[in-house]
DNA sequence: TCGCGGGTAAACCGATCGGTGTCATCCCCG
DNA sequence: CGGGGATGACACCGATCGGTTTACCCGCGA
């Protein structure tokens, strides 16, 4: 049901950026990117101001499917214990996938060291929302500190996805008792 | 007291590729590490078969330092919840380090995705030593699931170490009540 | 029919990548 | 003193980096 037979330059690139980065790094080329995406590098540059920009825009373009992923349905009846905990249980089903390598915005943070690339900008700004998310739930749980629980709740998440990312721990039965302990210290109902 | 005033050549190059490769990445050139080290490209690869060699050799070669840093000796006669304690204590102090990016290896190993990288099989053992401390003070502590606390406080120095090195979280008055949480809970005393 | 905007392919730019070849130099050991 | 192995300096290799330029092609509207 997609009018569009065929997305636009921009998409592919946008998307062909996403997978590539995703799977190999940013430190991918240019040219492997224009290959992927079927589009060359002069409109490449048309379109974007620069690589660091059309990564920028590829991880921006992704934050929707990424909370989307992850973040239960804004009208969920569940209260904030069960929504805090379908983000992990998501997070344990993706890991599962052969393709899954971690956050990609906590990898881009961590491969562009510099903290003023505007694709770190980016990834900062939206893992900040889901710290967000984490607070709200916390408050509206009444957690004795919800700060520190969003903190602890993002601490976790980074951590789980980064080590199921690089493969050394497949997060079965880590991630939701876990989530469980702190939710309950901190005396989310 | 050290004996030798000048390091071998092929102990400023592990430096060099230590220093180098924390601060600015595993894409460092050879030509940096070389003029770092003071040492010629000519020699770098007499001394070691390629620059992934350097890069796996260089981190084998901190890892005495790693642990030193953040295991309490061994003839500590603390128990198992304090020598736990202390490992993240260290992180903590060591985050508010301004040269401090977060864990070398696991930062290694994301950046170089593939896992079969040389230097990605050494962190991978490293961490992995982590893990055997944990579990073997989580089994000491007569924690319910040894196996599962530890996981979680590998997960919890990750994610920490990550969010501190990237600069979003400073850890103070993060990381010690997460752990005593995870460490009540699991019923260490 | 014309021109124009958006697209492609491909050559090209200087710089850098990991890695080598060449040769002079230096220092240690006999 | 004489010789040899380690080291440094440096040019060089083909490949790739991010980015630019040139030339051409094609469909659409005036």
């Amino acid at each position: 049901m997609i009018p569009d037979a065929k997305p636009t330059s921009r998409e592919r690139l946008l998307e062909a950026a996403a997978t590539l980065t995703y799977r190999d790094g940013v430190g991918i080329g240019v040219e492997a990117l224009c290959k992927a995406a079927g589009v060359s590098k002069r409109s490449l540059y048309q379109l974007f101001e620069s690589k660091d920009e059309l990564l920028a825009a590829s991880l921006k373009d992704g934050a929707a499917a990424f909370v989307a992923g992850l973040l239960p349905p804004a009208d969920d009846d569940r209260g904030p214990r069960d929504r805090i905990m379908h983000v992990f249980a998501q997070l344990e089903a993706q890991a599962r996938n052969p393709g899954f390598h971690g956050c990609r915005y906590l990898a881009a943070q961590i491969e562009l060291k510099d903290q003023r690339h505007p694709a770190s900008r980016v990834a900062r700004r939206i893992k900040r929302n889901l710290l967000s998310f984490f607070r709200r739930e916390a408050e509206q749980g009444g957690a004795a500190d919800p700060d520190l629980l969003a903190r602890q709740l993002l601490v976790v998440f980074d951590g789980a996805s980064a080590r199921a990312g690089i493969g050394v721990d497949d997060l079965k039965g880590l991630v939701v008792p876990t989530v469980t302990t702190l939710l309950d210290a901190a005396g989310v109902r």
